[in-house]
DNA sequence: TGTACATCAGTGAACGCGCGTTCACTGATGTAC
DNA sequence: TGTACATCAGTGAACGCGCGTTCACTGATGTAC
């Protein structure tokens, strides 16, 4: 049996959508293992190519994990997003906006849990980048992880429930504590958490962001 | 001219204490590099070795990480420490408690800055890992960095500054902050941040997590 | 509608590399008598 | 104090591995006439 996984032996050489099938792979080596198992010669194997074939589509190995990279970043955005858009927009407006930073923390919290090997990815450190304009890394609603936080702490300022002062900078602060915990509960001391468990800290957390802004 | 660069060319083909100088070359390749960096085989190219000799002292070269991670771990108590030694024991004792939990976050940040590569080693995941007790880990006080940060949030309950029923887990809220805002500070958007901004920025943090907790 | 041909996606073979690890060895050290 | 010897730290050579990447190629596709 050939190592061909993901593909069904195609009928003509031509692969059809060799990109797309080079990051899909990329993506489940990075699932489970992380960046270091994006590895050129196993997503090619696993798109039932021959290993140079990548060439047509990525100049290097490292320009693989980058469109890896953009891809999870994606998928964490989609997952803040679902999390957004479970909410009611109800009565009160400050509540509203309360609950939406909370939603984009649970949602980030979630993924990272669900998905260490591609949340890992998504912020493996990438040498010497500088974050462009990549609609790839973007959800549904065209904006990535950092600027859904921003549009929620937005919003937060909007409702009156931040004091537009304590607004600049606010990002980091809220990323910091829950980028924090969910290192902690990928890889750290609190690796062996339940998932109910998780997500009582995660709230406890955004307690003590929501109050401390 | 040979690889060897740390030893001097031993005059006798014993070492002396090659297990010393594989972990000394292991924290060299760590700073800059981080555990991807540490390779058996370059550790004992700079201990002035054959590669097999690492073997009479290390297992296999994840034995090495490991011995590595401990000595990074330790090293950033001792920073956390520093930071603990410079305050003054003044009259308020609640503001003397508050004060340590700072020192404490400010020790880690400050390390995770000065040395990246030697942070993010010590908190690179080792495969299914559990924390045993290790002297080799700890600072001078014989505590590790995580027993620090509770050492610091007892005293803040028995200065009366943190409500005890609050103390429970306090620890994950307050290292999940900082630790965050450390990986965005070395590998995130804060990247590009001056020194002293990071450090109003860790201010701020630290900030939030007081009133927060 | 049919044929010639340029394009370029994927092939096949090979490269050099550095890695971790194993083996049987050698010879300096320090201990027992 | 002097000698025989066991110990075991470091040697030397080799292994198989999988990796990223380069080269000259082939043959299906789709466009121009």
């Amino acid at each position: 049996m050939p190592a061909t996984v993901s593909q069904p032996a195609r009928g003509t050489y031509r692969h059809g959508d060799l990109r797309r099938a080079l990051i899909d792979a990329g993506m489940a080596l990075a699932r489970d293992g992380g960046p270091d198992a994006v590895v050129l010669r196993e997503a090619t194997r696993r798109a039932g190519v021959v290993p140079n074939a990548a060439y047509r589509h990525f100049a290097s190995r490292g320009a693989l994990l980058q469109a890896v990279r953009s891809a999870a970043l994606s998928m964490l955005a989609v997952a803040m997003e679902a999390e957004l858009a479970e909410l009611r927009h109800g009565q009160d407006e400050a509540e509203f906006a309360r609950a939406g930073l909370r939603a984009i923390g649970t949602g980030y919290l979630r993924f990272a849990r669900a998905e260490p090997g591609l949340f890992r990815t998504a912020f493996a450190v990438p040498g010497a980048r500088r974050d462009g304009v990549d609609p790839d890394k973007a959800g549904n609603s065209g904006l990535d992880p950092f600027e859904l936080l921003s549009a929620a702490l937005d919003r937060l300022v909007a409702a009156g429930v931040l004091a537009a002062p304590h607004r600049p900078g606010a990002e980091y602060l809220a990323w910091s504590a829950v980028h924090g915990l969910a290192m902690l509960v990928i890889d750290g001391p609190l690796r062996d958490l339940a998932a109910s468990q998780v997500d009582t800290v995660g709230q406890r957390l955004l307690d003590m962001v929501e109050k401390g802004l």
